[in-house]
DNA sequence: GCATTATTTTAATCCAGATTAAAATAATTG
DNA sequence: CAATTATTTTAATCTGGATTAAAATAATGC
């Protein structure tokens, strides 16, 4: 058997299906996307899922766990790497698309949150509210320390969640592209952070 | 017969359900709202629905058509009461949103289009590439005329587009929360458009 | 190479939810 | 009010894709 540092076989076909299942699901839809259609992305027949997960639901459930380490990790890189609430933002949002785009990717976009047995709702719920308030806490960290502009939190790290969520839609593996987006989309994201107010308050 | 000054009760009754189904698919996912809990937030039995509407796929498509069309009318709109490439973003990133938390939304997120047939799926994507190309050239205007700051627009515009069309993940209707995000959201947006550029070029 | 365990396939079921047809009710028109 | 048209319901089907069980194949350990 093979010890605990090495990864199993496994671990490693589960691993990829994962990822295959997250490439479709954010390509075809959940509704779109029939086992079959992983199971072909990985040379598999469909009832051959059944030996990693117990259905579909766990699948979808999966997939989003992934998501939320993976974003939940590059918060946490960005924490250990930055030094200013600005320079943790620039950080997050570069190191999160470095995943998106690069071989660790593609990460699923949490749309069918809905359809999740109520359990593994409640637990993906709570993921990502906890991912929000942290993101929420660099933005206010920034605000206190002078290098993010005041604005209001709440609103402010919804359009940012918005525009990172919403990159599996248009992206879809392009490595031109991807090299742009990791370094265009910080950038822009974070000079909404950093200018003067521009309309007058209501 | 009514004329055709007036809508016909039919025409009311496919509006109110094409409402119903956006809200549906918004809230729970195409794959998790059945034709069902559609037909019941009009207080009807789900096979009073194909009397409007060909099958499941064509009323997906009218959500996805309707969310086009209004979309269009914003950007028009914003585009004739603007003067600049900035002032005409403004309004249309203000107009857009007030349709969405008003009472003509709520707006249908294409979540979906791969399932959609393929006749029906090339119209929305054409729709949908003709709406990003006038949006990019809003912000290139913008950035011709010295509004907005030079960017790569077809990202900066992916970026924005992506902030607007996740809004309906997490606005369910809050009213005092419709109002904060018709005044801030545009704010939050725009005000990346015009600051100094932040990071060293790569 | 034999025995055991791990992985995949084949070949059925199963089922929620879409769809349909016919009947019932409501609205409208003359 | 009678006749016609419009809308909805009731009560079946129908179906794609999920799921399962048993059999087949591949890998591993001795």
């Amino acid at each position: 058997m093979a010890t605990d540092a090495e990864e199993t076989r496994f671990q490693l076909q589960k691993g990829r299906m994962l990822k295959a299942a997250a490439q479709c699901f954010n390509q075809k839809g959940f509704s779109g996307t029939s086992l079959r259609d992983v199971a072909s992305v990985l040379g598999l027949t469909d009832a051959a899922l059944y030996y990693y997960v117990r259905n579909k639901e766990e699948l979808v459930y999966l997939c989003y766990v992934r998501a939320a380490d993976l974003g939940r990790e590059a918060l946490e890189q960005a924490q250990a790497d930055g030094n200013n609430g600005m320079d943790v933002m620039l950080r997050y949002l570069r190191y999160h698309i470095e995943m998106m785009v690069g071989d660790r990717g593609p990460i699923a976009i949490m749309s069918e949150i809905p359809s999740l047995d109520s359990e593994h709702r409640d637990e993906i719920l709570e993921l990502s509210r906890t991912h929000s308030k942290n993101f929420e806490a660099v933005l206010q960290a920034g605000i206190t320390d002078g290098s993010i502009t005041s604005c209001n939190i709440r609103m402010t790290g919804n359009a940012i969640m918005g525009s990172i969520n919403w990159i599996p839609k248009w992206y879809h593996g392009d490595p031109d592209m991807g090299m742009k987006l990791v370094d265009e989309f910080p950038e822009i994201l974070a000079r909404g952070l950093h200018g003067e107010r521009l309309l007058a308050e209501a």
